[in-house]
DNA sequence: GATATTTTTGAAATTCAATTTCATGGGAGG
DNA sequence: CCTCCCATGAAATTGAATTTCAAAAATATC
């Protein structure tokens, strides 16, 4: 995760922006989180220990960190947005239960080359793309 | 659409609700429309050639076309969700053009085998899938 | 190392769609 | 008719996202 942390030092420099405790702590706290965390959450967690951070500072730090690239904004149409460390280049999809809210990541070539191949049907340009697949985990199908 | 109309009065009468003139109103107002629309959307239409019908009302109607099964909400994470005409069982996905807003459905049944695959490797249970494409369609992609 | 300059911070305010409230209006059965 | 209960619509509320603004902190300049 240090190359992370130099990732964003970097993207700071560049931008001309500057290097403040709070990034510092906030970078430090959702490099360490393991989860798909929303503002909120983060911000909760770093203010349990550091209870002078505003919600604005760890909102905007976030933003910023998407920008960069070393996290990623996440809609799952639950009414907030949550953020996940990027994982490099390799794309990966969700399979989210709806029982106890865990996410698991996934990936599949063959998923992806279906989808360039349609996309290629409709003479259409990809950018991106979310596949998110709902429904119960093995421990809440089992309940 | 003559049986979405059917569908949904039945709907209403098995739900013990009530058959009104903005129900009415704005069932033929959505089962005439083509395209993904939102909740502002249909309603300022509807409010065009109907001056009285409230926002809520129509807000109101589409959860309930939603409910009956003769509408299905989209999220494509524009912040606003969009309603369309459900069209039977068979379960489609979309390309979403950036340039143009233009969304296209298309529906591949090896994509649908693979993510069951995927998820049986996962133990997990599926009840409903979404998979979207952005990017820019053929008219956009030229300009 | 003092000072000027520019960005950052955080509390509070604002935005915007979604959703709810509540008093009034309108169906359906008796 | 009449009574009950649902529907309506204007307005209020919610909740997350985003912005504002004055004070504070970081970097640049001398």
């Amino acid at each position: 995760m240090a190359d992370k942390r130099a990732l964003f030092r970097e993207f700071v420099a560049r931008k001309g922006l500057k290097w403040t405790k709070q990034r510092e702590i906030i970078l430090d706290e959702f490099l360490s989180s393991k989860e798909h965390l929303s503002t909120e959450a983060l911000y909760l967690e770093i203010r349990s220990k550091n209870p002078h951070i505003g919600y604005a500072t760890v909102y905007r730090t976030l933003k910023l960190f998407a920008e960069c690239g070393i996290a990623e904004e996440r809609d799952f149409g639950a009414g907030q947005v949550l953020y996940e460390i990027s994982h490099g280049g390799d794309h990966h999809d969700h399979l989210i239960c709806t029982g106890c809210g865990a996410i698991i990541e996934f990936e599949d070539r063959r998923i992806e080359k279906l989808q360039e191949q349609v996309a290629q049907d409709h003479q259409f340009t990809i950018a991106s793309h979310r596949l998110e697949i709902f429904g119960l985990c093995a421990k809440c199908a089992t309940v």
